[in-house]
RNA sequence: CGGGGAGUAGCGCAGUCUGGUAGCGCGCCUGCUUUGGGAGCAGGAUGUCGCAGGUUCGAAUCCUGUCUCCCCGACCA
């Protein structure tokens, strides 16, 4: 049996970094900017992008929440004002001190001296207190709530070690900021989030999430609670892949966030705030990537199928590219998942069969030559990218009639979404061991030679202060983290691991992203 | 930000130790051949050797500084 020549030089199971940065590159999505932690998101990377933008704006705008946009630069005075918030982020800040550029006698440029800025500004890491300070005027009256806002921006965290999509300085983001009666009403909001992240993550990204609640270790600086979603990469680490947090009222009291109850009493607002970020993409990559490059989801994948006429430079050419045109047309007319199919029709010169692999690495859903021979049979030649090689280690090409195809398409695209996921969640299912009941259990479970060990679901007691410190000491010995406590989880039923007194819930260990 | 490695054509690399003015493979361009599967042959184009100083008659090569990337830590979406 012929050996397989895929379409990537590196294999996951050989080296799953450096795989990870060729499917970046081989795909097309992004590239070193010359900035460090700055990328620059090409269009094949930016297009899945807008498309996880769209299907999370419909969601955000369906829960009733509204766009908003506030400025990149927040004053150091305004960032300053609640402490938790500022001690997490303050060492990894961009800070703007000047207005003017002056020559600097050698030929360059430099900050004039003379035009430094009274207050500087930072820019934003996250924006709770630039919002914050908006809510504050805008809520007077319990009538003014909720009030439920979304911005989508960039951000900027100065981060020492940057990966593309996964950790870069820069990066882009949705974040939801909404303000409320009572701690439940902003609970219910946090948890509302997170099930649309939820949504999200399975139904259009076909990742597989645990959903749960962050220990209090790993809580956004200055929140009560903090919830995400976590996936389980292809080397079995974790990925945090979007987060909710409920704020109760400490933001609230940092930026006077009032409002007049029904008794006519002052009161504080309970706020909440929630983000899912380009990170996302990187969990993509991760989940469905293989050895022959990136698998978009088909509700993700700025084109779902790409049409390739096997142009010969001569006159049969027309013919062939009016058959395409016409498939191409009929395709158009098909809608998946809601919305109209998207198709690209590659006219580009070049064989088609040396184009294919372009196709292939940047994970486009349906792949469709065409030649001569296809079009005297009224038929097209249809590649999965789900599923490339046949048998023979060739590409398993479905030779079938074209207007068939036209009427299928939307169907295999959905029948691939359904297999990625798939996929993800047997290979997540089969990674996670339960019933670990000692620390060297668990120690054996993540052994170092084993390569991609996966997750282990642990009982614990949930100790508080120095005893939690004292287990996050020991997890972080053996490179693990705590990821969350599933929401759904049966109840603890065990000893705790790390304490051996009686445990109260059940929480993934893993090594994270 | 600490330790290690690396920046030479679009990509992957050699050349650096021992200074003499830049090369290989792939890709790209042109032509011919080929045509149901990631083509073959021939010819050709492309580099301020990451950047800035310094040493020298002369620097990809030696020295200093600096930027960026990769790996391992600490930190984090």
């Amino acid at each position: 049996m012929t050996a397989i020549r895929h379409a990537l030089t590196v294999k996951r199971e050989d080296d799953f970094a450096q795989w990870y940065q060729e499917v970046v590159s081989a795909a097309d999505m992004a590239e070193e900017s010359g900035v460090r932690g700055c990328m620059v998101i090409k269009p094949w990377g930016f297009g899945i992008w807008e498309r996880m933008q769209a299907l999370m704006d419909r969601r955000i705008k369906a829960a009733g929440v509204q766009n908003a946009y506030f400025p990149l630069f927040i004053p150091l005075s305004n960032f300053v004002r609640e402490a938790e918030h500022v001690e997490g982020f303050a060492k990894e800040m961009a800070v703007v001190t000047h207005h003017r550029l002056i020559a600097d006698g050698k030929g360059g440029l430099m900050p004039d001296p003379e035009a430094q800025l009274e207050e500087p500004l930072i820019v934003r890491p996250t924006s709770e207190t630039i919002i914050g300070d908006a809510m504050s005027r805008w809520i007077q009256s319990w009538r003014d709530l909720p009030l439920m806002l979304n911005q989508w921006a960039n951000v900027v965290r100065w981060e020492m070690r940057t990966r593309m999509f996964l950790r870069t300085s820069e990066f882009l983001w949705q974040e939801g900021h909404t303000a409320h009666e009572t701690r439940e009403d902003a609970m219910a909001e946090t948890l509302r989030a997170l099930e649309m992240y939820r949504a999200f993550a399975e139904d259009d990204a076909a990742i597989p999430v645990i959903v749960g609640e962050k220990p209090a270790n790993e809580r956004f600086p200055g929140a009560v609670a903090t919830f995400s979603i976590e996936a389980m990469m292809q080397d079995g680490k974790a990925l945090q892949a979007g987060t909710s947090h409920y704020l109760g009222t400490s933001f609230a009291d940092a930026a006077s966030i009032r409002f007049q109850d029904r008794e006519g009493g002052q009161q504080l607002c309970h706020t909440t705030s929630w983000g899912v970020s380009t990170r996302m993409v990187g969990a993509m990559i991760m989940t469905h990537g293989d050895d022959d490059g990136l698998r978009v989801p088909p509700a993700l994948a700025p084109f779902q199928v790409v049409i390739l006429p096997m142009l010969r430079e001569n006159e049969g050419d027309a013919a062939l590219l009016a058959y395409c045109d016409e498939l191409h047309a009929q395709l158009l007319a098909q809608s998946a998942f809601g919305e109209p199919l998207r198709v690209l029709l590659d006219k580009k010169p070049g064989k088609a069969a040396a184009k294919r692999w372009d196709w292939v690495r940047k994970g486009a859903p349906l792949i469709v030559e065409v030649g001569p021979r296809d079009m005297e049979n009224g038929k097209v030649a249809v590649l999965r990218r789900d599923r490339l090689w046949n048998d023979a280690a060739k590409p398993d090409f479905a030779f079938t009639l074209r207007d068939e195809f036209a009427g299928q398409a939307s169907d295999l695209l959905a029948d691939v979404q359904q297999a990625l996921y798939n996929e993800a969640r047997e290979r997540r299912e089969a990674n996670i061991v339960t019933g670990i009941d000692s620390l060297e259990a668990l120690k054996a479970f993540f052994a170092e030679d084993k390569r991609y060990p996966g997750w282990a679901e642990v009982q614990w007691a949930r100790p508080e202060g120095e005893g939690l410190d004292k287990v996050v000491e020991q997890l972080k010995a053996l490179k693990l983290t705590f990821r969350n406590v599933p929401l759904d989880a049966a109840p603890a039923d065990g000893t705790c691991l790390f304490t051996g007194q009686p445990a109260v819930e059940r929480i993934y260990v893993a090594r994270a992203y």
